[in-house]
DNA sequence: CCCAACACTGACGTCAGTGTCAGTTGAATA
DNA sequence: TATTCAACTGACACTGACGTCAGTGTTGGG
């Protein structure tokens, strides 16, 4: 791949975010991104198959940049505590998202129900996310740290409050200072919200 | 409305709501929901001006109904203590959900960026929703039985949490057992995940 | 400077899904 | 039984987004 190309496929990328970020990916036409590219329709097709490929890699692209933010939980002598090391897990997902809200947008409202098979990518991703989590819980539940309960339906409501408030924030529902997000969400996990 | 005019109306509702289920709302087209109605594609038209039209009719009413579940929590002196309604309405919700699968998976997973103007109204739906959860919490926190804290970033943790356990109950992913759910959520809202 | 490989163009044919409407059916009433 | 009209049908014309490809630049190594 030329860097030529690189560069322009780049920007056909970019110009795709943002166009699904604003319409949504059933009202968005691979004629607006080329339109916002600049490049005329057949360009598209040399980088891409179609609208659905684009997006698909854009989500693909974005989920396994939040997945690679997240660090597990060490135990060893010398690290941090658990409760600073998951501080600082959520201060990497909220600061890679806080920066990319055309990203957040697209994946985590508008990605499901558009095609079977991206379904499906999204499931798989959920489904290790979720396996993640839960063997998380499962030590942090033998070692005293993390309440008794279903673990599954943590990490479902977890994850839920998580992406909501993410959600939110990028659309300016709620303010999106990044410590006060971060704050938010681990009052509510050391907490939750009854006295 | 003739009565044979209601029940035909009816007819194409849950068959499309079953259909968007199934495929989204993308895939769906008006000869998938007269197929499974088992009428010609003119009759749907006889009913509704397009797939759009029966997609936000759905969620709206969807929405209606849950919201219409959710009873403000009574301070007088003979009421049952705020926790227990809040368990009860939680449980109604729930309880509701568990009933409509259809129409959770539609709601709350698909509905986002199908059309601009249904996304004004789903806006508008969780808008006075934010509200009155700010309120009750204003109270809450009032009374000493609402922890301190940003309420709009507590209610979006709250509503997120809530919507992805029930997402994922419906769809197999975890448990679906009402009073299991109830527990795992006032778990939550009583004292997070860490100990 | 040349020209071959690469990058790009945009008019065009295609097609899946749409919405219509002239005609048919059948239930209810006189 | 005749009459009426709401309910329904499905072939048809239409639309707009799609993906293609023959032709037009553009670039850089020789």
């Amino acid at each position: 791949m030329t860097p030529r190309r690189e560069k322009r496929r780049r920007e056909l990328l970019d110009a795709a975010r943002d166009i699904f970020a604003e319409k949504g990916f059933v009202a968005a036409t691979v004629d607006d991104i080329v339109g916002r590219t600049g490049v005329a329709r057949g360009t598209f097709y040399l980088y891409f198959d179609d609208k659905l490929q684009v997006f698909g890699e854009l989500v693909s692209d974005f989920f396994a940049r939040v997945a690679g933010s997240i660090r597990p939980i060490e135990l060893g002598a010398g690290a941090p505590t658990p409760r600073e090391q998951l501080r600082a897990n959520l201060g990497r997902v909220v600061s890679l998202c806080l920066a990319e809200p055309g990203n957040v947008k697209i994946a985590f409202s508008t990605a499901f129900g558009v095609d079977a098979a991206l379904d499906e990518r999204l499931a798989s991703f959920y489904a290790s996310l979720h396996t993640f989590m839960d063997e998380t819980l499962e030590t942090g539940q033998r070692i005293g740290l993390i309440r008794a309960g279903d673990r599954r339906l943590m990490v479902s409501i977890a994850i839920g409050g998580f992406e909501q408030l993410l959600q939110d924030a990028v659309s300016g529902a709620v303010p999106s200072d990044e410590a006060e997000l971060v704050d938010a969400l681990m009052a509510f996990l050391e907490s939750g919200l009854l006295v």
